[in-house]
DNA sequence: TAATAGTGTGTTTTT
DNA sequence: CACACTATTA
């Protein structure tokens, strides 16, 4: 065991061996947070102060999940089977499953992915008959996205005027849909089973007491949701106190106010109270006996696991805390970079206060990159505040200095980063060690193109995932609607393809009859095209059929069966861009084999292998990417490279609009988050770092002319390398990437020194730079992008612009 | 009903 | 510049 601390520094043991009490340990970027968290598990088991089944550990991703679990299984001989380690949905769909008749759903419920719930939400609309140019689908979706993750249902939700009242009424009318339909979208898994715990004071007991220490990872990017179920299970969501101000905090106050508690939907009770209410929100099944089965062993009825011997727990020593797990939760706020996904970085700051923790553990030292580096990423961090305090520092020497250039244009800048990659992997660099990252996707086309041209080998993380494919999602739709024929979302994906002479008239027709019935788009199909011959008839034969010729067959068999029948395979076989499709077709049959495998020496769930594989294709959209690629260079966006290192990192497009982005000035702390995604990026580097910008870029198909971002000035110059090669490859490349846009350039040049392009000052504004320009003498206007303040018209004749 | 030409709209997105 | 979605034809 002795081992096992063995290469830990002082910080880090100190986490590993907290002795049982709530702990935030404060990680920073590269200083061996998920060691930490793998070595604290394997401690308090070896040590025998917990047995593996009274561990919870919870990530976001299933590539951390499966990292936790691989070095576990690396660090002690125990079966990690059973364990719950797994990502918050995965947990929720897991105690759903096993408990799917308190939690008032179908035991084949499907779980819709964030594409599948927008399909959901346009049928809603279209059924309803709402103008979805007020109500428009996406912005609905986060609408009652983001009141899920903060606990909100809608019978709960406010409703200040009455286009949110609105919006409230097909929130309700969307979750009522669903139910009906037996599917659920992600925010509905977590908040659902936290509503199954609080609702069901037996049950919610029983795994309060199962769980002795619950471990998070990436705390920082928690929820109000997520929080509210830790605090939960780990026996603390009724005593928190929520009294006034507390210690105010600078830069805290406004968080605080935050006054709407995650209280189970319950009228009239406290977050005292204790009585098990089932009121409002989804039906819920409330059978007594359902309850007390379910409470003596929840997963008694699960056959499976033939050793329940370490289920038995461990009788709790040394417990601090009356009756509550441990809760050791690990986190960095300055890589808080999902605010905009309803991620809360105070929920760092609530948990110090409400589990009164004690010490804060801060792990500063980073094993990964250079000095120079950290010292960039710390300076440049410094400018937010509110922060929790963190500065990382390393035994590795300062290391060379960070590299910046300046490119004319983002071609430019593409073949100068290019260029670089080219001299990297001569000067010995695994082209896997290469990342070339950037803050929106839009900006990977010109990368790509000069990659391409110049035979480097690249990989783009964050295209379409596998079980994103239009032909795969087709597949599982039909795998959807044997296993469960009032999925509409399905139906209505597959009703008509492969084509099959069923369009829009008899559609909405159908629409019609099952909103009139109150029934299923299938049950509707089966009762008005029961006349045989009907197109709307042969289809639900053709489910019918598939239904009884598979019942029984093994899931690869099924998935092979209604490809063929379905008429997927002889569709994509005459669509000239078909053998891609039909290739990816066959690797989902070879998914499902391997996903069986996978599943029968993991002592799981009871729950149907369709289910389980559904399951999985929905909450693990797949790694499953395209051309997992040997030697090449990788490219993402920032947010995609949160958690990677790389020898080498190049950071394009540092400009402003773009990086900070231009929308994210709007939103409360934009600029702040925008701030941290840098920090994010600047610390993916460990021995080289290149900082790029271009003057003039595409977007949108226009040119724009960019100033360079903001955060290059937050870097101290002593760390800086300016390498701008911008002129000669200004010369070098004259005319032909350039007609209209330049040509206006010189035409429009006026008399006080103002051109297209032109670096100018403005007193309000700042900075800016010209972008175009209209008008003469004293109708002169000019188009000025300040950056963060926005783009500007300004008239020449009141305006003060000073070139610079 | 289905394929085609037109229009409008563009962050980031672990699940 | 590209894509998704709409309105239009055959």
């Amino acid at each position: 065991m002795s081992d096992l601390l063995a290469n830990l520094n002082p910080e880090q043991l100190a986490a590993v061996t907290l002795p049982p009490q709530h702990a935030l340990i404060l990680a920073g970027a590269g200083s061996g947070k998920t060691r930490v968290l793998t070595t604290r598990i394997a401690w308090l088991i070896s040590t025998g102060q917990v047995g593996p089944h009274g561990i919870l550990a919870v990530t976001f991703t299933n590539k951390a999940a499966k990292e936790m679990l691989a070095r576990l299984t690396a660090m002690l001989p125990i079966n990690t089977r059973g364990m719950w380690i797994g990502t918050f949905h995965g947990l929720c769909n897991r105690l759903l499953r096993a408990h799917h008749r308190e939690a008032g759903l179908p035991s084949l419920f499907q779980i819709l992915d964030s594409s599948d719930q927008l399909s959901a939400i346009k049928r809603l609309i279209k059924n309803l008959n709402v103008d979805d140019v007020k109500y428009p689908p996406r912005e609905l979706a986060s609408f009652i996205n983001a009141h899920k993750e903060q606990g909100i249902r809608a019978a709960q939700a406010e409703a200040y005027d009455e286009y949110t009242s609105r919006r409230v009424a097909l929130y309700a009318e969307y979750d009522a849909q669903c139910q009906r339909e037996g599917v659920v979208d992600f925010a509905e898994l977590l908040l659902r089973s936290y509503e199954l715990l609080t609702r069901n004071e037996p049950l919610c007991r029983h795994y309060q007491q199962r769980f002795r220490h619950i471990l998070v990872d990436e705390f920082q990017d928690t929820n109000r949701l997520q929080y509210a179920w830790l605090k939960l299970l780990a026996g603390h969501g009724e005593r928190q106190r929520r009294s006034a101000a507390g210690p105010s905090q600078g830069g805290t106050s406004q968080r605080m106010e935050r006054s709407e508690p995650l209280s189970p939907p319950s009228a009239g009770r406290g977050p005292g109270g204790s009585a098990v209410t089932f009121v409002a929100g989804p039906p819920q099944d409330r059978t007594a006996r359902g309850e007390a089965a379910s409470a003596t062993s929840p997963e008694a009825q699960n056959p499976v696991s033939s050793s329940r011997s370490d289920d038995e727990i461990a009788p709790p020593r040394g417990e601090g805390i009356g009756g509550g797990a441990c809760l050791f939760a690990v986190g960095d706020d300055d890589q808080s970079i999902y605010a905009f996904r309803g991620a809360e970085v105070g929920n760092m700051r609530d948990l110090e206060r409400e589990f009164d923790v004690a010490n804060v553990i801060r792990l500063e030292q980073n094993y990964r990159s250079h000095g120079n580096i950290l010292d960039a990423a710390n300076a440049l961090i410094k400018n937010n505040r509110g922060r929790l305090g963190k500065n990382l520092w390393t035994e590795a020497g300062a290391g060379e200095a960070i590299r910046v250039f300046e490119a004319s244009s983002d071609l430019d800048e593409a073949r100068l980063i290019v260029d670089e990659v080219r001299e990297l992997a001569r000067d010995g660099f695994a082209r896997t060690q290469i990342a070339l990252l950037y803050r929106s996707n839009a900006q990977s086309r010109v990368l790509e193109h000069q990659l391409f041209s110049a035979n480097v080998p690249y990989r783009v993380y964050g295209g379409l995932r596998f079980f994103d494919r239009q032909e795969i999602k087709h597949a599982l739709a039909y795998l959807r609607l044997i296993g469960n024929s009032d999925d509409d979302t399905a139906f209505s994906r597959v009703v008509n393809f492969p084509t099959r002479g069923i369009g829009n008239r008899s559609l909405e027709a159908l629409q019609e009859a099952a909103h009139r019935a109150n029934s299923s788009l299938y049950n509707a199909a089966a009762s008005l095209g029961g006349k045989a011959g009907s197109s709307v008839g042969s289809f639900i034969r053709l489910i019918e059929t598939l239904r009884s010729e598979t019942a029984g067959l093994p899931l690869p068999e099924v998935i092979d069966h209604l490809i063929e029948k379905s008429g997927l395979r002889q569709h994509y076989l005459t669509e000239k861009e078909g053998r891609e499709r039909l290739e990816n077709l066959d690797e989902l049959i070879n998914a499902a084999t391997n996903f069986l495998q996978e599943e029968s020496d993991s002592a799981d769930e009871d729950a149907s292998p369709l289910a389980s594989f559904l399951a999985h294709a929905s909450l693990e959209a797949g790694e499953h990417q395209a051309g997992e690629g040997q030697e090449a260079v990788q490219l993402m966006t920032v947010h995609a490279a949160k958690g990677l290192e790389f020898d080498a990192v190049f950071i394009s497009g540092l400009e402003q609009g773009l990086f900070p982005h231009e929308n994210a000035a709007q939103e409360r702390d934009g600029l702040e988050e925008e701030r941290r995604l840098m920090y994010v990026a600047l610390t993916r580097a460990r021995k080289r770092l290149y900082l790029s910008h271009a003057q003039t870029r595409m977007l949108h198909g226009q040119t724009r002319y960019c100033l360079p971002s903001l955060f290059l000035e937050e870097l101290p110059e002593e760390l800086l390398l300016k390498v701008n090669r911008a002129p000669a490859y200004a010369a070098s490349v004259p005319s032909r990437s350039s007609s209209a846009a330049p040509a206006r350039v010189s035409e429009q040049t006026s008399a006080n020194g103002l051109r297209i392009g032109q670096n100018v000052e403005h007193a309000k504004f700042g900075l800016g730079v010209i972008v175009s320009a209209e008008g003469r003498g004293s109708d002169a206007r000019v188009q000025v992008n300040f950056g963060a303040q926005g783009m500007k018209w300004l008239a020449l004749e009141y305006a003060k612009l000073t070139p610079v």
